[in-house]
DNA sequence: TATATTTATTTGACATATCAAATAAATAAT
DNA sequence: ATTATTTATTTGATATGTCAAATAAATATA
């Protein structure tokens, strides 16, 4: 770590990683489910779990408001979810797993069970432990810094 | 790590993780330059430093090269660059830093080391060892099972 | 109650990601 | 030398990221 050129770092390193991990569960979820995003999916799991706003799906999957706005017109135009109009806050917004939306999710959990096992294959307990408390101090440096 | 919800892994933490350092990032670089953007600032500084063609500068920044094509693109509008087309090779594109791009570069490198040890405070040596070792296990992972 | 503020979502504009197909130049094979 | 293959880059189409501004409904305040 002594000749901090932009690509030595560790900053550098995890991108290497989330990309390679993206591309491996693109493509097994495209060789069963082969017009769904890796996005979708797992936007498509969390709303079929979580009884949640648009907003509080969006903050649970990092992702940005606008980004979800479009996301979900995606996934009702390809017929997965269903939206409509909170009855209690008309703000809100109710999204549905329809039929299709299950069955693409059934299909789909083995394979996201297999990418993990996969991407975190011989780590052990005690890896995937001091990985998680060193992203979180980073995640935490970030944000007390950023916002 | 018992009960596997797709917010629990490990690799949704690494995305956390990314988010909030490029948002760090994309804050304290538009506070010195307003028109750069995070990805255009690192590979402006790659190519600065490296004397390699288009794709070979994508493959280090892992950039697809339709990405990189427009990216390039954008920069060249900017003034940051220039492009020509290498002699030896006329398939080949020669990048060239601007006056101004060089500026920006001289603007930008102690904002860059900030936001690097602004992510990595307090993390001591051994962490980011571990860190690095641990990412790439990952990596490797992913690649051999992907292509 | 009328007005101001906050909250949930959307839209617009622009940057980047990804895949597939197209170009054009270089190299290999016949 | 001609043809086939490979390599570097580009373009098109679609998805997502990010910021700012716009809407509309809910809540707070005067």
């Amino acid at each position: 770590m002594k000749f901090e050129t932009p690509t030595s770092t560790v900053l550098y390193s995890i991108e290497e990683t989330i990309k390679a991990y993206r591309r491996l569960c693109q493509q097994n979820i495209s060789s069963i489910v082969p017009t769904i995003t890796v996005d979708q999916a797992l936007i498509l799991i969390i709303i079929d779990r979580e009884d949640k706003s648009q907003s509080e799906i969006a903050d649970l999957v990092f992702k940005d408001y606008a980004s979800m706005t479009r996301i979900i017109k995606l996934m009702i135009n390809k017929n997965y979810l269903t939206k409509t109009i909170d009855d209690a806050d008309k703000r809100k917004s109710e999204l549905k797993i329809t039929a299709s939306g299950k069955e693409i999710i059934e299909k789909l959990n083995p394979v996201i069970k297999k990418n993990r096992e996969t991407a975190l294959n011989s780590l052990s307990e005690q890896e995937l432990k001091q990985l998680f408390e060193i992203l979180n101090k980073i995640t935490q440096n970030c944000k007390s810094n950023s916002k």
